[in-house]
DNA sequence: ATGAAATATTTCGACATCGAAATAAATGAG
DNA sequence: CTCATTTATTTCGATGTCGAAATATTTCAT
């Protein structure tokens, strides 16, 4: 059974899965390149973003933001701390618990890098008119992600 | 400079940014997983899958289809190579392109799963009405993928 | 014809990532 | 209290991925 010979249903469900695979993939690729000029990979930039936005994280709240397993949270947070961006904080009330703090280093670079990636966010995407931006996120909304 | 001290326009185009990403990376994850019942990545499909519907193609073409590198599109082939599902051939009118062609097995394999793979991916969309579907696709479109 | 530039693929070295097993600490039922 | 269970993180082994250099072949200007 090939594509033209599926239900219309499944067939409409597919050109989308295809063309939000590539829209994602595509800006993702774009955003990318940014970060690698300072030597961040994707997930070691949302790490150091949402230290910066939430204060000092312990690794599974971390693992819950980036949406990386834990055993690749372990090696992006070695990578950081390897560059004195962050540091790791043995927890005093559990002491499973490693919380991640910002470094004074990772504060700055972060600093400097969050504007600049907003920035190329804002033009990667500004094909979109405002009104249609909207529509869009209100259709994302229904993928029901949790927060 | 903080995300809530963002120029509007700037933070609409992050959250857009990131549900993109998420809904993505969620229903990628989803997928992968009735793959891996047959032992193939998401690239390794992307290569049958390509071959089924358009017949053989040199790996230069496979590379713009499955949108990864030319060094990873070797690996793929290897693998899906060495599981006898397709076999290289040295084209006789350039001989530096590799035409891939699957095999009966790559063939058998990929009727059967294709079709699974065209059910789940709309499965996992059904919470869009295609109403939805179709504004959906529409917006996507306006990112220019290169076909 | 010939050698330089262009094109197609592979190799190499380095990371990112994952699932499962291992380790360490907290919790809770008795 | 104590040990089995649960929770948090790390280690391990394997694979996927990329960019850049290497290799093989074709094309094209002279």
């Amino acid at each position: 059974m090939k594509f033209n010979q599926l239900p219309k249903e499944q067939r409409k469900a597919l050109s989308l899965y295809v063309k939000l695979m590539r829209a994602a993939n595509k800006t993702t690729n774009r955003i990318h390149r940014h970060l690698a000029t300072d030597n961040l990979t994707l997930s070691q930039f949302a790490v150091l973003e949402a230290l910066y936005h939430l204060g000092p994280l312990c690794q599974g709240e971390l693992v819950q933001k980036i949406l990386k397993s834990n055993a690749n949270l372990t090696t992006v947070v070695d990578g950081l701390e390897k560059k004195s961006l962050v540091r790791r904080e043995r927890s005093d009330t559990d002491r499973r618990r490693v919380t991640v703090h910002l470094t004074d280093l990772g504060k700055a670079l972060i600093a400097k890098v969050f504007p600049r990636h907003a920035k190329v966010v804002a033009e990667e995407l500004q094909f979109l008119s405002e009104k249609k931006k909207e529509e869009f996120t209100s259709l994302l909304k229904l993928f029901r992600i949790e927060e």
